[in-house]
DNA sequence: TAAAAGGTTGCATGATCGTGCAAGTAATGG
DNA sequence: CCATTACTTGCACGATCATGCAACCTTTTA
C-alpha cells in the first residue's frame, strides 16, 4: 500500500466530504476568522441556514477531526482545528508528490 | 474576503467533493501508482465498480481539474495533475495556517 | 462496408444528503 | 418550580448522487 493511500484512508473520505458542502465551507470559514471560539448561535448568525443545521454541520466537522467543541454551560464553543487541519492537507500533498518526481513530467503527471 | 476563502472559491467545492467518494479516491490510487498515463479500461480494471462509473468518475475529476485527459484513437489517456492537486493542497494549508498564528494557541485554534 | 473495440451517455433505481420545522434535552435565571 | 436560553434530534421533503445496464458514438480492423 502506498503512502498516499496510507493517508486518505486514516484521514477517511469524511474530511474531504466535510469540505464538499458550501454550507459547511461558510461554517468554516466563519470560525477560520473568529479570535476565539464561538458558539453554535454565533456561527449561525455568519451563515444563511437555520441554526439546526448549523448545529450537524458542526458534529459533522467535528466528526471529521476540522473542528474541536467544548461544553460549558449551556453553550458550545467550536473552534477550527487548524494545525491538524494543516497538517493533513500537508500530508496528503507530500504523499502525492512523492508518488510522481517533482518536475510534474514524471511518469502519472 | 479572506485570503482562504479567496482560495476556496477558486477551488471550488468541486475539488474536495471530487474526492469525497470511495470509488474516486480509488481511481485517484490507481493513477497516482500509474508509471504512464492509463486508459478508462486499464483503470477500471483496478476499480471493483463498471467501467461506464470509472468513466464518469474520471470525467467529475477532470472537471476538478484533479486529472487530465488525451484522446488517442479511440482511447482516452488519463494522467494525474500531480502538480496542480498539490499545489492546491498547499495552498489551502498555507492560507488557513495564515488566518492563525502557527502555534497552534492562537486565537481560532 | 461490416464488425469489433474503447468510451460516453440515457435511464432507472436505491441510497445519501441538505434543509427547515417542530419537539426534545439540558442548563441558567426569575 | 417555571420560563427562558442554547443546542440537539426526529421527521419529512426535495435534491443530488453512485451504480449498472443498455444503447450509442467514434475509431480501428478485417
Amino acid at each position: 500500500m502506498s503512502e498516499l493511500q496510507a493517508i486518505i484512508n486514516e484521514l477517511g473520505t469524511d474530511f474531504f466530504k466535510a469540505l464538499s458542502d458550501p454550507s459547511r465551507i461558510q461554517v468554516l470559514l466563519t470560525l477560520s476568522g473568529a479570535r476565539e471560539p464561538y458558539t453554535v448561535s454565533r456561527v449561525a448568525e455568519a451563515c444563511t441556514v437555520d441554526l439546526s443545521v448549523v448545529s450537524r454541520h458542526l458534529s459533522q466537522l467535528k466528526r471529521a477531526g476540522i473542528v474541536s467543541a467544548e461544553k460549558q454551560g449551556r453553550e458550545v464553543y467550536y473552534r477550527l482545528n487548524t494545525e491538524s487541519v494543516v497538517k493533513a492537507l500537508r500530508q496528503c500533498a507530500d504523499a502525492l508528490e512523492q508518488c510522481c518526481p517533482a518536475t510534474g513530467k514524471g511518469p502519472c503527471c
